[in-house]
DNA sequence: CACCAGCCGTTCAACGTTGAACGATCTTCG
DNA sequence: CGAAGATCGTTCAACGTTGAACGGCTGGTG
């Protein structure tokens, strides 16, 4: 009635259920005859290893845990999406974990709680800081994705924010834009992502002498589509004149575009666009979405190389972006 | 160094591994004095069930799977986070797996191999039949989503796929179209969602004694946003008159409409469009995209509902959709 | 006072697998 | 011819947990 077992495949053949072990996994010395002879009851019998017993004796489980705050934002679903094929590649099983960004659900999983001990994490903590993880209980591998983290003992993978807004701003005035608006700066709670991309985006501007309106930066609840659209009607309203958005990732920039076509406002003849992710859906927007992309293979490759080597030192992996120029700025 | 057992908190407080155990469960009786001293040393310790052993040892793991083809697909990737916050509600944990839509990767799911002994499995089939999953190897409660099922041994989960087609198309006819294409036919393989919404399609246009103009039945490779776009280019560059389009998923329509917009040709001014699956991302296009919505929350609920109802069978749950009246149609 | 029922906690075995240690046989070589 | 290896397979124990069975207490009941 159960699942076969090792054993009853030695019954079935007439050898100890360790020489079968021997053939599944290539192991210890048994003759060729045997061998075949083994496989065939193994596939006869529909043997498959309890991954749990292995994994009982083994202390490997051959599966990392990727936490990530929610699989419907599509950065995130690319990004899941990634680690899922990098992983198989290395004949790794992801399991897959929505934290809604919630403290108390990123700190259960940095714990290791509810979820079969696995032989890595990878998390892109939202709520948690570094020093918030520095506390955790569990002793696995870890490595963080995302910008929440600052000095953190623990290897990350991320790309230069700073940088990457900058550069992004810095396309928008070389494209001859002075009023740039900024959508996804976050005053409740240090939010890092929203604070590496606000300063990228004041250093643009401060480095070819541009005064920082702040009246051109608008505050977001979350990075969905509504919310870049909310802060496009809101901008719009305010009367502050203004001839370009940044903003902060695809999600609000495609919300905010929403918004202007929905008001009449041309994209990009009265207002340019740069977006922030690089999400499939921004190559074919109307108009398509010029943005920051960062290579998410690259990230997802480097995540799984971290968990992978044993130097454990906290090295930090800056992945490399680039513009992606299309029709929106 | 290794991880907190129970022994080791047993040892702590001078009781047996087995007493410990009885706290953490709730099982068995223990004085309430000694029960809290063993909470202390627990929390003390640091102590995390091992979810290997326990799962050798009760045979459940309280973890099932899930097998979709792409999560970078928006539809998939919302799908999944509404299981997954559905089976959160149910303290379940969920593994998610990608298929790719290969039939090797479907079947290796379907018989368990490579993963935990699961409580149960939840698969879209893409390229699998009923048939090839009838001759599973595994025991494991499966649930199947989606349409490439026909008459399937299994408990399954799906939307009428040919009423709601018919809607749709049914919509574009009462708002005065005429020349109705369709996005998505795929001559190669039995894929049965294409079958289905085809047949849809047709059913709506002969209802009202329209004839169906094949040169209007776009194939594609694909359900993805390219797909939808070359899709676009070459209907236009056929010269057939049309002035309506209904793509059989919402990716086609997001194409299709990229390309419009591109070609100049206005919607829903020129072309009136209709797509399927409902996706955030159809919410906030330029012009937003009235589509076939299904509802995936139930979707979900049906899905687990089904693994964990011992009466074993085989039940066809349909799952209500309504057509989303937004901008382009 | 004998017996039962409710408490309280223990020991034992088993889930399926695999590392370690140990035979046994057969070659090969000094 | 004896010893050292190579080959082939076995038994044993352990990974951490929990169901089953058991053994004492205490207090109440017939």
């Amino acid at each position: 009635m159960g699942r076969t077992t090792l054993k009853d495949v030695g019954d079935h053949v007439g050898v100890s259920a360790k020489t079968v072990s021997n053939v599944v996994n290539g192991t210890g010395w048994v003759r060729e005859d045997l061998k075949v002879r083994i496989r065939e009851a193994l596939v006869e019998l529909g043997y498959r290893p309890n991954a749990a017993a292995r994994q009982l004796r083994s202390g490997r489980s051959g599966m990392i845990a990727v936490a990530l705050p929610d699989l419907s934002q599509p950065y995130f679903a690319e990004l899941a999406s990634e680690l899922v094929a990098a992983a198989e590649d290395r004949s790794i099983t992801v399991l897959i974990n929505q934290t809604n960004g919630h403290a108390d659900a990123e700190r259960r999983i940095s714990d290791g709680i509810g979820i079969p001990v696995m032989d890595g994490l990878i998390l892109s903590p939202l709520a948690l800081s570094a020093d918030d993880l520095a506390t955790r209980l569990d002793t696995t591998p870890i490595v963080l994705l995302g910008e929440h983290i600052g000095e953190s003992p623990f290897p990350h993978v991320t790309v230069d924010n700073t940088a990457a807004s900058q550069a992004a701003t810095a396309h928008l005035i070389a494209s001859g834009r002075r009023r740039i608006a900024a959508i996804g700066a976050q005053p409740s709670g240090p939010n890092e992502t929203s604070e590496l991309r606000l300063n990228g985006y004041r250093a643009a501007l401060e480095s070819v002498g541009i005064a920082v309106d702040e009246r051109l930066i608008c505050t977001v609840e979350e990075f969905h589509r509504g919310d870049g659209a909310l802060a496009a009607e809101r901008l719009i309203d305010s009367g502050v004149a203004f001839d370009a958005v940044f903003a902060f990732n695809d999600l609000l920039a495609l919300g905010a575009m929403h918004t202007f076509s929905a008001r009449g406002i041309r994209v990009p003849e009265d207002v340019a666009i740069v977006g922030f992710d690089d999400i499939e859906e921004g190559r074919f927007s109307t108009p398509s979405l010029t943005t920051v992309s960062p290579d998410k293979a690259a990230i997802a490759r480097a995540a799984l190389d971290l968990l992978a080597d044993p130097s454990t030192s906290p090295i930090e992996t800056i992945i490399p972006f680039q513009i992606m120029r299309r029709a929106s700025a």
